[in-house]
RNA sequence: GGCGCUAUCGUCUAACGGUUAGGACACCGGGUUUUCAACCCGGCAAUCCGGGUUCGAUUCCCGGUAGCGUCACCA
């Protein structure tokens, strides 16, 4: 039975290298008919913020990715929370120390930074100098009865090489000489992450890990811990992190990181996570659109790249593109509400939107011009207010005319509309076209810049949706108070 | 600094000893066009360096270099 687990920390918004961690474990999970579970490692409550768990729940829903064990979904090894799970941690370092695999150390942390300070003055690595480590047992309990503080240390062998096999990296060894007397109770009875995490993996059964590869300076840990929990040590593909078009780890100043602010920017679920499923991951060939249950189906551990993957926005924003043009007229209505609804500031704009029931024909307009859904608003205002027009003599072609031309030119224009009736033959893209030509003809303007000023006057902007089939929507009276307007 | 991981176009990647080193994004050029997009066609562009192994290395091995990770009573 494959058993994933996805175990962030409630510490901030999910990540959204943390969305593709989970992603491959629950793929993994998925593909095997097994079992996904999400686990929260809470057991530094200085870090946590509130709704920290929340916010990974729903980070998870967002993309669809269904936990089949977890807070809220009970299963059989519940709970899923680790500071519920305390009381299983202490029980556990307890075993530790009486197999002799563990033991209690008495040094301050002052001792310790010092010991530290002088270890990095010297050039050497830092690391704890066993002094607690030959403390008999009896001994130590006594002190401890006389109200000393401890904390439990891993108590690693000497001279001992740890291997682990990684369906990624293949095999990584260590020298045991080189790994640290973790902490693994601290002294406010809480376990460190390495205890939690092991024991938990014990427990909840997890046979396959996936996770990033910060985590793999620790395995030798885990190592020692599993064989002293006599527990197979699970497979384990430890993936390379994300990283910065610049260098280093992908980071806030660069741009959004976290997925709510993905989703207030307006990208789809489905094309971040298509866009995810792709940075560090390759198919057999080369296709390059996967839904989530496709993912599931082509998904392989032995697929997944070792090097670090830059996170590169401009491929995302054209998934983004890519998975918006795909969508229905009516989808894409839904999916703009709803971000509408949630992210859009302009409350004004906001209700004249909701209100609208031509919505679907403004945004057919638009659909193909946007790769986010924030960049909607902007393109559709127009429709809603009479935009002041830019001035022709900034703009690119009409410039070369004369200011008296402008007026003249949309005013004669506004006399041709006037004298048409809508729904009348001469109501139609063709008429409007021949009209502009002809116009521009009586005044020796080019066609082209002749449709610019129109186009300027009636949206407002150089750049904008089809204007003939703006103009329909707009209908008659609108066009001519909006020709009409301009000065 | 110790330990560890990684290394193909600018970016994401394919190739599992034999290819004109393939695709995608970006970029550039052309077409379409009333703007911007979208769309179509074309182009630029890569095996980090040095040694081996081999008839033959992007591919296997070693060394260097560079990048990254990690060295907490944080995860």
């Amino acid at each position: 039975m494959v058993r994933t687990r996805f175990a962030p920390s409630p510490t901030g918004f999910l990540h959204i290298g943390g969305v593709r961690t989970a992603l491959y474990s629950y793929a993994l999970a998925r593909k095997h008919k097994g079992a996904f579970v999400l686990r929260i490692e809470d057991t530094d409550k200085k870090r946590e913020i509130e709704g920290g768990i929340k916010n990974i729940v729903d980070g998870l829903k967002v993309f669809g990715m269904k936990f089949d064990e977890g807070p809220g979904i009970e299963g059989p090894y519940k709970p899923y929370i680790q500071s519920k799970r305390l009381k299983i941690y202490q029980e556990k370092a307890q075993e530790l120390i009486d197999k002799g695999k563990a033991y209690y150390c008495f040094c301050s942390e002052e001792r310790l930074k010092k010991l530290r300070e002088s270890q990095q003055k010297a050039k050497k690595q830092p690391k704890y100098d066993g002094k607690c480590r030959e403390i008999k047992k009896a001994e130590a309990e006594k002190r401890i009865k006389n109200g000393e503080k401890f904390v439990i240390r891993l108590k690693v062998p000497r001279g001992e090489k740890l291997i682990l096999e990684d369906v990624l990296l293949g095999k990584v060894s260590w020298n045991s000489n080189d790994v640290d007397d973790q902490v693994l109770l601290k002294s406010d009875s809480f376990p460190t992450y390495h205890l939690a995490v092991v024991v938990d993996d014990v427990l909840m059964k997890i046979s396959h890990i996936t996770r990033g590869i910060e985590w793999l300076a620790s395995v030798p840990k885990h190592i020692l811990l599993y064989k002293a929990f006599d527990y197979k040590f699970p497979v384990t593909a430890h993936m390379p992190v994300i990283l910065d078009p610049d260098g280093g780890k992908l980071s806030k100043r660069k741009g959004a990181v976290a997925v709510n602010e993905f989703l207030e920017q307006g990208y789809l679920p489905e094309a971040t996570l298509n866009f995810l499923m792709l940075l560090g991951w390759a198919p057999k060939d080369d296709r390059e659109f996967f839904s989530l249950s496709e993912f599931v189906k082509e998904f392989s551990m032995e697929r997944l790249n070792k090097a670090s993957p830059v996170f590169d926005r401009q491929k995302l924003l054209w998934f983004n593109g890519e998975y918006i043009r795909k969508l229905s007229k009516k989808g894409f209505e839904v999916k703009f509400l709803t971000w509408a609804k949630k992210y859009l500031k302009d409350k004004k704009l906001l209700k004249q939107l909701t209100d609208d029931e031509e919505l679907v024909k403004k945004l057919e307009l638009i659909q193909e011009r946007v790769s986010v859904l924030s960049e909607i608003p902007n393109q559709l205002e127009f429709f809603y207010e009479n935009m002041h027009a830019p001035n022709p003599k900034e703009i690119k072609g009409v410039k070369r005319y004369e200011k008296e031309d402008y007026v003249k030119v949309v005013s004669e224009y506004a006399e041709i509309i006037r004298s048409y009736e809508e729904d009348s033959s001469k109501w139609k893209h063709e008429k409007w076209e021949e009209d502009i030509r002809s116009l521009a003809d009586k005044y020796s303007w080019k066609h082209g810049d002749m449709f610019m000023m129109i186009r300027l006057v009636i949206c407002g902007s150089p750049v904008s949706p089809p204007l003939f089939e703006s103009m329909v929507i707009l209908g008659k009276d609108e066009i001519i108070r909006r020709l009409g307007e301009y000065k």
